[in-house]
RNA sequence: GGGCGCUUAGCUCAGUUGGUUCAGAGCACCUGCCUUACAAGCAGGGGGUCACUAGUUCGAAUCUAGUAGCGCCCA
């Protein structure tokens, strides 16, 4: 007993068991004859470091794929990164330049190898990280979306999509970062409600001393102004329509159009129109054949089309411009507004609606049947709420903008002709036949010029469930096969389109079948106060420190608690608090099972025999409500379920149950049940908490069971029998009034009291439990009786009444008050009763079965008011 | 501006097809206990007009409509 320690550490347990799984190879998988259980982990970011939303996303996977390996699936938990174009470059640009060397002056192989030899060294940090929460993935599978066969992928699918016309290129306003230089999808932006300054700006009419007020947010891009657009009933400038307005400090003459697209109501009603730099203003542009004046750089600096503040900041222009709009007598007014300003989702960096030409996917075509199987439930998604925003999108889809002007990346397969044409094939060597076959032209492959661009990032990931089992260049072998669709996917609502959708359009375009079955959604993690966790807010905790705190299986523990599906979840350190108490608590279950001593000429008593009858039910009642919780995802009820299994029904009312005297031995028959019900607990914990449940597992397992917990089977639910749990349940309530009772009665618990149970209303008495009320409550002497006895408290417990001797004076009022304010409610309740019962509609329409239990509820309140008048009789006749 | 969702105990949330004594759980709180497994613990206890209003129904936390507040997605 000395050994073992009161309190369980964490530390070296963790390490030393994971290490082992790791040896044994119990986290591989290879296709067999089993049935399949395979899960994608959502690819981090490669230069990502653990935080706490990924401690949430991976734990849930990890608790479903245990819990799917222990009921027999061959298991597959297929982990990785993905290259994350945008987030990674910017790493190494920021490396390179604190060596002081500038991308500018590298070649596009030279970023290259830095960019590798980058991604090498800090690279995959996280996936390290994972292991420290206990994640059963399959390491050996570990996949990255710039390996070759992924990248051969993702070359592959371009090239069929493009054949297909279903990948264009063309000029488009696209949501440029200034920061970043590249374009980004309209997913990649966020918007963000922002104040800003609404400036209210005239324009001299042409050859005359009229002036026209516009008003905008944007003063600076007034210089690539190419009409002001007016509503065709707006009378308070219909004089104007054939003239021109000129543009303020550059006076240059540009028409007034005339729309119905303005809002007369909102400013001036006069609306300047700059189709390079508004994705309105474009469509307005295109509309009236206006020309477009595109004024700034790739990095938003003005360019010389705006004829002034050449090479100057677009936000540095925005002050001075208004500066000098104001001395130049144009500046109307400044009024202060709230709107909405997309930003880089990266960078954080304003983005700049830039014109440009691009390569884009069609959406319509691959949008339409991946909406389908999630409206007919062929995916499910859990919560399914989310299926009503994922129909939103998918029917309002807009094509996809998949290159990037990066170099870490997958480059675009397009090859151009010194003609200016192109052509799309996997190698230059490809394209050089092509160009022959399809085009008739003759070139060499120096001639030939690869496009410059990368693909989204996305554009890899979208194909995540089928490149990493090699699906795409080899549609046929075994892995993808056997592994795909895989069954469910854990992630955060956020990507649902990046991500989710994507992935179901690739899954049904190149496999014609989904890659998942369930998405289950969980939320962000927020702090206490439900803000976002931030690095820049300080307010999330270091998730390895969290665990070198409370230990992996608590900090699980503590992200569960908290994490009903779909919620956003508030996470508090107190939580990883109770998770790490709650291990304390089984390691000394296990303490007190390990520290008893068996005698084998002990029989086992009636009272033991009937404790391990109530706790194989209950264990079989707890186990049935798991399977219900996780068949519908409820990964966080599972928990709780578990968690009250284990620290309710086994240590507060099992091993109390039980317990021998101190220093008494235990039958070899008790021991054996107990010892056997702590395996199968451990079992049922282990996809929640995998390193406690080994660590007790390794002690306490027997010759028949197998090596490790990882591999055990999960206990299944046996039969139920309902009569013995409501025997038990009324016992309970008998224990629990009697320990009230002698709390309100101030009586030690270690004085032994006489309990005299009458029952009533012509029961009998179930004497089931008896033995085990008197040894939880101390009772020495417990007798079925048919009167009411003198100077003893009652209490009534349905219609059964105990009575207890006391040796103190017993407060008479006080009873007779209690007992009075029972019988106001129990009236209360049977005139509810009887008025229902009464009342024919009730009995003709709801169910013979809700009739029923209404008259056994009147008859329960009637018994019980008998009961408590009785006693009141009594109680004022002394 | 368009769409979707939420509001239940101090906090975070369950509450299935309207029907058990249905108003629940965990945490927090209060009271008493260092009772030889565990004070990271044990035993007991209090606490809610189910946002509001109207309706449907024999019956509403649950269904319908409106009101207020909050959140998310999209533009």
């Amino acid at each position: 007993m000395e050994q073992v320690p009161r309190q369980y550490s964490p530390i070296n347990t963790e390490n030393k068991w994971y290490a082992h799984w790791i040896e044994k190879g119990y986290f591989k998988s290879v296709p067999d004859d089993r049935p399949v259980y395979s899960m994608v982990i959502p690819p981090p970011n490669v230069t990502g470091v653990l935080h706490m939303g990924h401690m949430l996303n991976n734990t849930i996977q990890d608790v479903l794929v245990r819990r799917a390996r222990m009921l027999g699936f061959n298991t597959c938990w297929l982990p990785g990164t993905d290259h994350a174009s945008i987030a990674t470059e910017a790493k190494v640009v920021g490396k390179l330049k604190s060596e002081g060397i500038d991308k500018k002056d590298l070649n596009r192989e030279t970023f290259l190898q830095h960019a590798w030899q980058w991604k090498e060294k800090h690279g995959g940090i996280i996936l390290e990280q994972l292991k420290k929460l206990g994640a059963s993935c399959d390491w050996d599978r570990t996949s990255f979306t710039m390996d070759k066969t992924l990248s051969d992928s993702v070359i592959k699918v371009f090239i069929d999509l493009y054949n297909k016309g279903l990948i264009y290129r063309g000029v488009r306003m696209v949501n440029w970062d200034p920061k970043a230089l590249t374009a980004l999808s309209d997913e990649e932006v966020v918007h963000k409600e922002v104040r800003s300054k609404f400036y209210y700006i005239r324009y001299q009419v042409e050859g005359s001393d009229e002036y026209v007020t516009i008003a905008t947010t944007r003063p600076e891009t007034i210089l690539g102004d190419t009409a002001v657009c007016i509503h065709p009933e707006d009378k308070r400038y219909s004089h104007l329509i054939g003239k021109k307005a000129l543009v303020p400090l550059i006076n240059r003459p540009i028409p007034f159009i005339v729309d119905e697209y303005v809002d007369r109501e909102f400013g001036t009603g006069a609306l300047k129109v700059t189709p390079a730099h508004d994705i309105n203003d474009y469509n307005l542009g295109i509309k009236h054949n206006l020309p477009s004046i595109d004024i700034f750089n790739p990095d938003g600096t003005l360019n010389e089309l705006a004829e002034i503040y050449i090479g100057e900041d677009r936000f540095a222009v925005r002050e001075k411009i208004s500066v000098e709009l104001e001395q130049n007598g144009h500046l109307v007014k400044v009024e202060e507004i709230t709107n909405n300003v997309g930003y880089s989702e990266r960078t954080d960096e304003v983005i700049e609606p830039k014109l440009s030409l691009q390569w884009f996917l069609k959406m319509e075509e691959l949008a339409r049947p991946a909406l389908e199987v999630v409206m007919d439930n062929t995916i499910s998604f859990h919560p399914p709420k989310f299926k009503n925003i994922y129909k939103h999108w998918m029917e309002n889809v807009r094509d996809w903008c998949i290159s990037r002007q990066l170099w870490w990346g997958h480059r675009i397969p397009a090859y151009y002709l010194p003609d200016g044409r192109f052509v799309v094939a996997e190698s230059k060597e490809k394209a050089v036949a092509i160009a022959q076959e399809t085009l008739g032209v003759y070139v060499t492959i120096d001639e030939l010029r690869q496009d410059d661009d990368v693909l989204d990032t996305w554009f890899s990931s979208w194909l995540w469930p089928i490149s990493v089992f090699d699906g795409i260049n080899k549609p046929d072998n075994p892995e993808i096969k056997y592994y795909y669709p895989t069954n469910d996917l854990v992630t955060a609502p956020e990507i649902l389109f990046f991500w989710v959708a994507r992935m179901i359009m690739a899954g049904l375009e190149f496999r014609q079948e989904i890659p998942f079955r369930n998405v289950y959604l969980h939320g962000i993690v927020r702090d206490k106060q439900g803000r976002k966790m931030s690095k820049s807010l300080g307010n999330s905790p270091d998730p390895l420190l969290l665990i070198e705190k409370y230990g992996a299986d608590g900090v699980r523990v503590g992200m569960l608690l908290c994490s009903p599906a779909g919620n956003d979840l508030l996470f508090d350190e107190s939580l990883c608090e109770q998770g790490r108490n709650f291990c304390n608590k089984i390691w000394n279950a296990f303490r007190l099972t390990k520290g008893w001593t068996v005698d084998q000429s002990l029989a086992q008593t009636d009272d033991s025999k009937t404790a391990v009858q109530w706790f194989e039910n209950n264990l079989n009642k707890s186990i049935a409500l798991l399977e219900d919780h996780f068949a519908k995802f409820r990964i966080a009820d599972a928990l709780m379920t578990v968690y009250k299994l284990i620290w309710d029904d086994f240590c507060s009312w099992y091993l109390e149950m039980v317990k021998p005297a101190y220093q008494h031995p235990i039958d070899s028959e008790t021991l054996k049940a107990t010892i056997g019900f702590l395996n199968k607990l451990l079992r049922v914990l282990h996809p929640f908490m995998p390193f406690i449940s080994e660590e007790i597992f390794q002690h306490i397992r027997s010759a028949d069971d197998p090596e490790s917990i990882v591999i055990a089977p999960m206990p299944d639910a046996d039969e139920f029998d309902v009569t013995l749990d409501d025997s038990f349940g009324f016992a309970r309530q008998v224990i629990m009034a009697i320990r009230n009772m002698r709390q309100e009665k101030k009586l030690s618990p270690k004085d032994p009291i006489s309990l005299f149970v009458k029952k009533n209303n012509k029961q009998k008495p179930d004497t089931t439990f008896d033995g085990l009320i008197q040894k939880l409550c101390n009772i020495g002497q417990l007798e079925y009786i048919d009167y009411k006895p003198e100077g003893a408290v009652s209490i009534i417990v349905r219609s059964t009444e105990l009575h207890i001797p006391v040796l103190d004076q017993i407060d008479t009022e006080q009873e007779i008050k209690s007992l009075e304010e029972e019988l106001i409610y129990q009236e209360g309740f049977l005139k509810s009763s009887e008025k229902k019962l009464s009342n024919e509609k009730f009995v003709h329409n709801a169910p013979e079965k809700v009739v029923a239990l209404e008259k056994k509820k009147m008859d329960d309140a009637l018994a019980r008011i008998g009961v408590i008048k009785e006693q009141l009789k009594s109680l004022r006749g002394l």
